[in-house]
DNA sequence: AAAAAAGTTTGCCATATGGAGAACTAACCG
DNA sequence: CGGTTAGTTCTCCATATGGCAAACTTTTTT
């Protein structure tokens, strides 16, 4: 059950469940405890634990226990790694979107075998 | 089966397979078709059939058949939608990260209740 | 008309979630 | 010590993936 596959596969597929999204959306604000993360949710904690276990094995967050309180805190790293993929594509795109547009404009006469 | 849950669940959900986002790479450079799409993957044209239809309910990409060749295009909105949370959580985080950096310097005298 | 190309559909399977609920352990509190 | 609090473990279950292989349908090509 380890975390093999790659950090991208990891941050997409943990952040693919809202549960997730939400949690690391209040990570963002801060540290805080299982109990106070859970609380929003109407589900059980084992259920709730679950989720914290992905995101922890995604590498989205990290925990620590100190007594009978595990404190989560957000790890940076691989959400970075996730938006900055995203804004590669979209950048790509955009540049290839631009390139079409130019094109159009300037033979606005003649071809016909352009594809959008 | 239909597309029932948020645009941001669909996107993340989607880019969580591997497959899925080399797909979402290549389509931003450019529209395909699913054969040429196909063939860098190991893959029977069932299971990667199963990974375009995927992306299409998840609403990523867009397909369109004309005579026997299906023709797929990327759909923008909702990786930017994904883009746009995600880069909204890394803000967040960091106006945080900032305000404590700011703080330790300044009273990094007399206090000792900060949570890092 | 026959054959090749490009998808589709249909079964079948193993694995991973996402959740529920009960029972257990390990701190703290008074 | 006894009770409460905060997690943890366990067992179950239904559903969705991710893939394979085989058979079928539509175009194109020759």
């Amino acid at each position: 059950m380890e975390n093999n596959y790659s950090p991208l596969d990891a941050a997409f597929h943990a952040l693919a469940d809202p549960t997730r999204r939400a949690v690391v959306s209040r990570l963002a604000r801060g540290p805080a405890p299982v109990k106070e993360l859970a609380e929003p949710f109407g589900m059980g904690l084992p259920a709730f634990m679950k989720h914290l276990g992905i995101l922890e094995r995604d590498g989205l967050i990290r925990t620590e226990k100190v007594g009978r309180v595990r404190t989560c805190r957000i790890e940076a790293a691989n959400l970075a790694a996730a938006e900055a993929w995203l804004a590669d594509q979209l950048a790509e795109w955009q540049a290839r979107t631009d390139r079409l547009a130019r094109y159009v404009e300037n033979e606005l006469s003649g071809s016909n075998d352009n594809d959008e």
